[in-house]
DNA sequence: GCTCTCGATGTAACCGGTTACATGAAACCG
DNA sequence: CGGTTTCATGTAACCGGTTACATCGAGAGC
């Protein structure tokens, strides 16, 4: 391969045009004669000739890329959101067929941009010229997507509601899912139905709950005040919880855990009491993650659409920035699906 | 907070000093009076003030941004680095220390730059004049790294030697790693020892072989021809292996899987076939991820320096990019630690 | 044939920084 | 005290694009 062209003045004087010419034919191709277009585009193919980004930048404050905040300090579990990854993959996937790029922004990157200031964040998104703002929420309720979102820079928020004039959401259809899950075990034959919910003061954690009780309300069943009890979404916190759970004398026989690794984390608890799962107490969980089909029996849950955070954040976040400015599009809310396993079968 | 100011040119109009002053206090403080330095520090911070990227990218060529290349397609579990997120934290982490920042490549970037070229990442990155590169190796031998390596651009591959005049790789100490396993299986009592390789095209899957067969040596013990199946990392590879050593009729009586996820498969298949963990066979896995700690009776398996790898990454890939350009530094090889669990307790 | 339009192209200013070089004041020195 | 060095600062060119506006030529209309 021969050296890359270096400049556009270069490759206008070779293909005999001006600059302006050369910039039109990749920004504006249709207001150039389609034989100069052709000239232009082949030598520039040949060449290996590409725009340099950063002039493109400076010149029309546009940069194709967008941050992706991911608040966070690195010690706490905090960062772990279920699916991450995948996320990452749906969210890269769908804005590079868009022609974007992701800059990854975190915690550290606030105070090395001078001092812990509350627009830490701010600052970043400006000096880059960032088009817009990804902003997956590890529970710790930062102040950092607000500053972002009330600044009028396009921002979508994970599972977590946001307002700014250019700022919307994208979460699960977390009350719904929880409902479908409590409506699943009753139908398995269960009537003491208790959860495990999420951190309340966190979205899904809220709403899981919510869904929770509005189902027991709809099947007529009583909710019962200690059969309700806050975790953390870790494996920790579920077990703790179902230690509190078993310790109450009012013993259920199933139990919504409003995430996968509470989940698990409330099984060993139940196999340490010398219960058994699915024949003692029943169990539920949220997310899908990937273990969920690996620890025995199979852990019945609701599934979350992985890729589609990622896919949808992407769209929603491009219309935003690529559309014409009117207003945000409305909080997306996927569906979620209920995966029945072995932690969940009926009742002989 | 007020509007922050825009230009170099406003500030240093604010400051009563030239904009050359300004641009030193932020680039070579020491050349400019302790006095003047201070007063535009002040107001720069007072005005929020921050030097706009793109602008001095093009300036000096340099972005303080580095690329990560992800190179996969988004259908193959190939992405599935067994510690992606682990390996990105501490990579962000460390590259935010040093006023770095993370740009996201993959696959897809290739061809929206410009057909499916061979270079289309070496076009990324002159576009973006990334500073270096960071290669995650996902095993699909793509001819990525070499092109950019070739090309001079201070390159880090994770897993995977490259060569190139400014390009080095980290890896764990693989074959160290496997001898270990290898020795704790015959001091727990086990003689028929036996492996599930990764596959054999990957460096780490050559390596942790090679590994296994010095082990077998220097411990007297034959290399049964039976007693090597090839896997690919995976669950299904590692179940679909294992049967092959039970259907082998030469049984073994340790299993040394190169990767959790397929000593995990294994486990299944020898639950299957009626057999127990570890009374029959015992089991060593490579990596530690999560799952192996709550599969039970809990996963013995060779810990690799998970967050090691992101920092390791970050500081060499600097050392190249910051230091004075002299060659490229030696291969990191990350010390691994043998974490004891259930699988392999001793026989009597 | 002459103007008028319109569309393709060129010229040059501008985006917001960096930095080589010029300048001028202060410090140093014999 | 004149001359030289040193050092802080300023001027202006440059990085590689975009784009407003000017220009120019061809076709349309009369």
């Amino acid at each position: 391969m021969r050296a890359a062209v270096a400049t556009i003045r270069e490759l206008a004087y070779l293909c005999g045009v001006s600059v302006a010419t050369v910039s039109r034919v990749f920004n504006n191709p249709k207001a150039v004669t389609p034989k100069t277009r052709e000239h232009v585009l082949r030598l520039a193919r040949e060449l290996g000739y590409r725009p340099n980004e950063p002039a493109r930048t400076l010149a029309t404050k546009k940069s194709y890329m967008v941050g992706l905040i991911w608040d966070t300090d690195h010690r706490s579990p905090g960062w772990r959101h279920p699916f991450f990854q995948e996320i990452l993959i749906g969210l890269k996937t769908a804005l590079s067929e868009e022609g974007y790029h992701l800059l990854l922004l975190s915690t550290s990157d606030e105070d090395a941009a001078g001092g812990p200031s509350l627009d830490g964040y701010l600052h970043a998104v400006r000096r880059h010229s960032l088009d817009g703002v990804v902003f997956i929420d590890s529970g710790n309720e930062s102040p950092a997507p607000h500053a972002i979102a009330e600044a009028g820079v396009p921002c979508v928020s994970l599972d977590r509601p946001v307002d700014g004039p250019r700022a919307t959401y994208v979460t699960s259809d977390n009350a719904g899912g929880a409902r479908d899950a409590v409506a699943h075990l009753h139908a398995t034959g269960r009537r003491a139905i208790a959860t495990i919910s999420g951190p309340l003061r966190t979205r899904p954690g809220a709403d899981r709950l919510a869904g929770y009780r509005e189902a027991l309300d709809a099947l007529g069943l009583p909710c019962r005040p200690g059969h309700v009890q806050e975790g953390d979404f870790y494996l920790a916190g579920g077990h703790a919880a179902m230690r509190r759970l078993l310790e109450g004398g009012d013993r259920p026989d199933a139990v919504f855990a409003a995430g996968d690794q509470m989940a698990i984390g409330a099984m060993a608890a139940i196999g340490e009491a010398g219960l058994k799962v699915p024949e003692d107490i029943a169990v539920v969980g949220f997310d899908d993650i990937e273990l969920a089909a690996l620890v025995p029996p199979g852990l019945t849950t609701v599934a979350q659409d992985k890729a589609g955070f990622g896919t949808m954040a992407a769209a929603t976040l491009i219309e935003m920035v690529d559309g014409p400015a009117v207003e945000a599009p409305p909080p997306a809310i996927l569906p979620t699906s209920l995966v029945i396993r072995g932690t969940t079968t009926p009742r002989f």
